[in-house]
RNA sequence: GGGCGUGUAGCUCAGUUGGUUAGAGCGCAUCCCUGAUAAGGAUGAGGUCCCUGGUUCGAGUCCAGGCACGCCCA
């Protein structure tokens, strides 16, 4: 029969994945495939996931490509176990990232720049370059086969998500959640800019600065200076006038020491004392030592008096009531280290981020309006102000020898010298130094809910679990108030206008709601843009600077108008926004958020942890943790966990050399070469099946490669084979079927022709339907907890055990002519198998299993199947055919066939020389009566004439009898070694006699006697030396390798076999072509293993005659090989031709 | 400096509730197979499970301390 006349297309043997996979993108999106999988799925239950929104101003790489994968993964295999699972795109649009992209491009940096080139001018620039790599982000996304609705895409500069957006910060404006307050940021003085953490971190330069030690004469309680000082060391000299506070560890020890020379005390930690008196070369004597706790309320004198000579005598009133000093007294904090100064820190909150930590923690002790007040004597420009009149005008660091000068005068500088330390400059003004500074900001009380977002967490379901109360739950622990505002310009402004005659703030929640506002004015600006450029985007209306231009009659003050503040929010906050804003919720959209919060998945890097999952949970929080206030609008109480269910916290791509992925490295390769090269399958594979995702990973392109023989190829070939003999004997699995529109199950296939139930088939049969159903079943297991790994690692298994076990074992019954039932067994068999691995590898590898599905579903069922593997059911094994027993005995026949290729292979025995006998022996004789009706399998696969089982058989093998730990262990305790003792006394044979017999032994162990049973124990077999033996922990096989001139004549004609057929494929026979043949050596005894065994060499080869020849000829027609030393020649000519090729 | 994570074969990584002989792939070596064939397979060598101490009858696994590396934050 012709293969064409198959109902299967053949299968190019030469695959090429990548174009296979081009032919399956088309493929999917001519039929559109994925909105078919979701129409499939309407009405049913929801599984719900968040796309984190990538930012396109840059090109993708590897590291994307795996949460692309990861995000593709849960929701495919959620959608083929029957949810309906909606995946919206998403695109991060606003931030500082773009405002900097922009500025490189016009050679810019500072504020003062953007605004001289023009804001409006500035963020068109931003918005053109927000999606300059969109069209690369989507096709990488549609090549990685990442099925997701880029076309509804949300994009957080769109109107309907920054009034969302809005919405939201009035909700939190009017519950009080949003004000107005100080923050320390890392500031360049020039630029008028603050820089982010990650600007920072790259301007770190070492550096020399001076490095001061300073008196501060403590005062008594009248206020009276005494005879003690404080030391305090400082390398920021500049920070002086604007001290408030010293800070000491409560429970660190500090000494009261004597400086004759000064003819003063000193108080410095107790074990930096020797330290400190080497670096002046004066000795220090000790006098007194206490605890930190002893100076804390202690009052001192600052060294510049500009602000003490006025607040130094000002008491406030504490909330309990009592009075105290507001400032320039000793107090406590966590953060007082001995590795370098002098155990006493001098605080200028102005200028420290813990500095004014400590100035609130301070400012919340005293009853409102009481406490210190924030000291600063710089300006923004890093200047000083008038109110250090000396150094008015200067600039901090120039000021620096002057301040050094000052103390020096004044006698309070104990010392001096040079500190080289990294400090961070400004990255791009190199010379510029950063320094931290005050600036007013909006901040969101979310140390408020606190306790709420720690509830929320613990409800979430973290992969892996360790986030949870580790990197995300400590900072949840440590919350801060969320500081919002930003000073920039591309960014979701900020929806609160001022009344700029009371200073009072009101919120705004859209659009809409502004325009209504009484006497609004400024909204001809936007107008005028648009009419000049009618181009622009609706959208831009509500950004800088066109809302900024909309003002509006105060409700705080007649006549007085109110302005937006100038800020735009944290990008942080865009994308948190994304569970409503998306929608535009409240203002639209309603139905949709409903349905779809809160996500059930979502996944992204380790680095979001303090990024995106904690702004989603943050917002989610604020907004749905607590019940909504009267009158709002769009609040509501949601049960925990919200907004995500499940979270899939991925670890960090780092480069082939095990560094962070670098352009200039070239540690990597593009995603495109990868595709190219390999296949989007061949990547997916190797990021699900090759760790779990959470561990950071190393880019390996080798290992993607590798990803292709080790699974696609070996899936590939076994489907192959069975397309390849299925069509040869015209096997049509349609015949007989008349369901329709179903994906195939095991309950369709019994209607076909043919079909035998299971458990009428081989035993092979039933083994690999048994091994398929519980791989289905481990599978669902692991995936329904988004344990991609363990699920990937079985179904690598499963392919590996048809492959090597299932198709080998019956490669026999698909060659034999006909189409028995046994065959027709076989067929079935491994048509199911392929069909409903198609299936579970279909979320994993969606490609490769489409292509299978079309050929080995589409091609004989037509339309009568569904139109994509991906619209199927995802198996469950639930068919009853899992057989525990069965797999665990295959498992030790497995066992027994490789010790006996193990013991070949010692003695160089090779395969194909048949050997007379193997001897058994097995560690527990359960099994027995099973292997025994299963010795031909052993035989064939070892290639003995007999398999013998010896249920002892002292003559080879020693046994040593061992506790069952697991068992006894808990039963026995300390006993333990007792047994092992006496165990290792006893005759194992006897035991095992013992055991036999009765089912249980008595043993006299040191401290009584023991009862134990066959269940107790465990026999472990070793071969003596001397044999052609190998053992393992279930059995030991020994080799009779007495080889008769039979044998060996046999061995030799299975030689022949191989050799005639390397000449068939040589020739370029098909696979059905008879032929005539001549073997030619002068080698005697090869000639008469082939008269011996003519009837075998001519089944075997398809002869139809054999002549067996002792003169060699030569000649193109004549293949030449060697037998052992022989020289053999092998002549095929064809006689008739088969057409299979 | 703090938090979190990681440390297992030459390389990349698994290792379930503590249990006897710690696994896989690649690479290497030796070989097999040759009707899935530009594939496939077997066998082997290769391990102080980072170190030290503890708990336990028993520790790669649990606890404490340390070391190294990575990430996040200061």
């Amino acid at each position: 029969m012709n293969q064409s006349q198959g109902v299967f297309r053949p299968v190019e043997p030469a695959v090429s994945f990548p174009k296979l996979e081009e032919e399956v993108l088309q493929f999917w999106e001519r039929h559109h495939i994925y909105d078919k999988s979701l129409q499939r799925r309407q009405g049913a239950p929801r599984f719900v996931f968040y796309e984190g929104p990538p930012t396109a101003n840059g090109l993708p790489h590897p590291g994307h490509c795996l949460t692309r994968a990861i995000k593709d993964l849960f929701p495919r295999y959620r959608t083929m176990r029957g949810y309906l699972c909606e995946r919206k795109a998403g695109w991060d649009t606003h931030g500082l990232p773009v405002e900097v992209e922009v500025c490189k491009e016009l050679g810019i940096h500072s504020k003062a720049e953007i605004e001289a080139y023009g804001v409006e001018r500035f963020i068109h620039r931003c918005l053109e370059s927000v999606f300059r790599y969109t069209r690369e982000w989507e096709y990488l996304t549609r090549r990685i086969g990442f099925w997701i609705h880029l076309d509804q895409a949300y994009v957080t500069y769109h109107q309907s998500y920054v009034e969302s957006i809005w919405w939201c910060l009035k909700v939190l404006f009017d519950r009080g959640m949003l004000y107005h307050g100080y923050k320390i940021v890392w500031w360049w003085p020039q630029g008028g800019t603050a820089l982010s953490a990650g600007e920072v971190g790259q301007g770190y330069r070492t550096v020399d600065d001076p490095s001061v030690y300073v008196r501060m004469p403590l005062l008594d309680q009248q206020g009276q200076p005494t005879d003690t000082d404080l030391l305090i060391w400082t390398t920021t000299p500049w920070t002086l006038p604007s001290n408030q506070f010293v800070a000491v560890d409560a429970q660190l020890e500090y000494a009261k020491v004597w400086d004759e020379q000064l003819g003063r005390h000193l108080i410095i930690a107790r074990e930096l004392v020797d330290t400190i008196a080497q670096k002046v070369g004066r000795k220090l004597a000790v006098r007194e030592v206490f605890l930190g706790q002893e100076l804390v309320g202690r009052r001192y004198r600052p060294p510049f008096d500009f602000y003490y000579a006025k607040e130094g005598q000002r008491q406030g009133q504490l909330r309990d009531g009592t009075r105290e000093y507001v400032a320039w007294r000793v107090v406590e904090a966590d953060f007082v280290t001995t590795d370098t100064g002098t155990g006493l820190v001098h605080q200028a909150p102005a200028f420290g981020e813990v500095d004014f930590e400590l100035l609130r923690r301070q400012q919340q002790r005293f009853a409102d309006g009481q406490g210190p007040e924030l000291i600063c004597a710089v300006a923004p420009d890093g200047t000083f102000t008038h109110e250090a009149p000396p150094y008015q005008g200067q600039f901090v660091k120039d000021a620096d020898p002057q301040i050094i000068r000052d103390l020096k005068q004044q006698g309070l500088l104990y010392h001096r010298e040079t500190y080289r330390h990294e400090y961070p400059f400004c990255w791009r003004a190199e010379q510029d130094p950063l320094i931290q500074y005050p600036r007013k900001s909006w901040f969101i009380r979310t140390s408020a809910l606190k306790e709420l977002m720690l509830e929320n967490n613990r409800h979430i379901h973290w992969l892996p679990e360790h986030i949870q109360q580790g990197r995300f739950g400590n900072f949840l622990e440590t919350n801060v108030d969320w500081a919002l505002s930003r000073e920039r310009f591309w960014g979701t402004p900020l929806p609160i206008w001022q009344c700029e005659a009371t200073g009072r703030f009101e919120a705004v929640g859209s659009y809409a709601e502004l325009l209504a506002k009484p006497g609004v004015q400024g909204t001809e600006v936007w107008e005028e843009a648009k009419r000049q450029n009618p181009n622009l985007p609706e959208h831009l209306k509500v950004h800088k600077p066109y809302i900024d231009a909309i003002t509006y009659e105060s409700p705080f003050h007649p006549g007085a108008r109110m302005r937006r503040v100038p800020e735009v929010i944290d990008v942080w906050f865009d994308s948190g926004a994304m569970p409503f804003a998306q929608w535009g919720y409240p203002h639209q959209g309603q139905d949709k958020f409903r349905q779809q919060f809160p996500a059930d998945f979502i996944s992204e890097a380790i680095d979001q942890t303090r990024g995106w999952f904690y702004s989603l949970l943050a917002i989610s929080t604020l907004l749905f943790g607590t019940s909504p206030r009267e009158g709002e609008k769009g609040t509501f109480r949601h049960k925990f966990p919200h907004p995500y269910r499940n979270c899939v916290v991925l670890g960090l791509m780092l480069g082939e050399d095990g560094h962070k992925m670098s352009k200039q490295r070239r540690n990597y390769r593009e995603p495109n070469e990868i595709f190219d090269r390999y296949g989007a399958d061949a990547m997916r594979w190797y990021f699900f099946a090759n760790q779990a995702p959470w561990t950071s990973i190393r880019f390996s392109e080798q290992a993607i490669r590798e990803s292709i023989p080790e699974f696609l190829l070996r899936l590939w070939n076994v489907y192959n084979f069975f397309v390849t003999y299925a069509n040869i004997d015209g096997f049509n699995p349609a015949q007989g079927i008349t369901a329709s529109q179903h994906d195939l199950p095991p309950e369709v296939l019994a209607q076909g022709q043919g079909y035998r139930p299971p458990e009428q088939r081989s035993e092979l049969d039933r083994w690999i339907l048994s091994e398929l159903d519980h791989t289905a079943q481990v599978v669902v297991e692991h995936m329904d907890r988004y344990e991609n790994y363990p699920a990937a690692r079985a179904l690598h298994q499963f392919v590996d055990a048809l492959s090597n076990w299932y198709v080998r074992r019956s490669r026999s019954r698909f060659w034999a002519s006909g189409l028995s039932q046994e065959k027709l067994d076989a067929y079935w068999t491994l048509y199911e198998c392929l069909i409903t691995t198609c299936k579970l590898v279909a979320p994993f590898v969606p490609f490769l299993a489409e292509t299978m599905w079309q050929n080995l579903a589409r091609a004989p069922f037509g339309s009568q199947v569904l139109e994509s593997v991906h619209l199927a059911d995802y198996p469950t094994g639930s068919a009853g055919r899992y057989d525990e027993e069965l797999s665990r005995r295959m498992g030790l026949v497995r066992e027994i066939v490789s010790l006996g290729r193990s013991a070949r292979a010692a003695q160089k025995l090779k395969v194909r020389q048949p050997l007379p006998q193997v001897e058994i022996i097995l560690a527990d004789q359960r099994d027995l009566p099973w292997l025994q009706q299963h010795q031909q399998l052993v035989a064939e696969e070892l290639n003995v004439k007999q398999v013998h089982f010896a249920p002892r058989a002292d003559e080879y093998i020693d046994y040593t009898v061992l506790p069952n730990l697991p068992k006894l262990g808990p039963r026995l305790g300390r006993r333990i070694p007792l047994l092992k003792k006496a165990l290792a006394q006893a005759n194992p044979a006897q035991l095992l006699q013992e055991l036999e017999a009765r089912g249980e032994v008595n043993l006299e162990l040191e401290d009584g006697p023991l009862t134990l049973t066959r269940e107790d124990l465990q026999v472990r077999l070793q071969a003596k030396p001397g044999w052609a033996a190998a053992q393992g922990p279930g059995a030991v096989v020994v080799l009779n390798t007495q080889l008769t001139p039979e044998l060996i004549q046999e061995g030799l004609a299975r030689d022949l076999v191989r050799l005639i057929q390397e000449e068939r494929r040589r020739r370029g026979c098909w696979y059905t072509d008879r032929i005539r043949l001549r073997v030619l050596t002068p080698e005697e005894k090869i000639r008469q293993a082939a008269l011996a065994f003519a009837q075998y060499i001519q089944n075997e080869t398809l002869a139809v005659e054999m002549q067996v020849e002792s003169e060699l000829t030569e000649g193109e027609e004549v293949g030449q090989y060697k037998l052992g030393s022989a020289p053999v020649g092998i002549q095929v000519q064809v006689v008739s031709e088969g057409q299979i090729k």
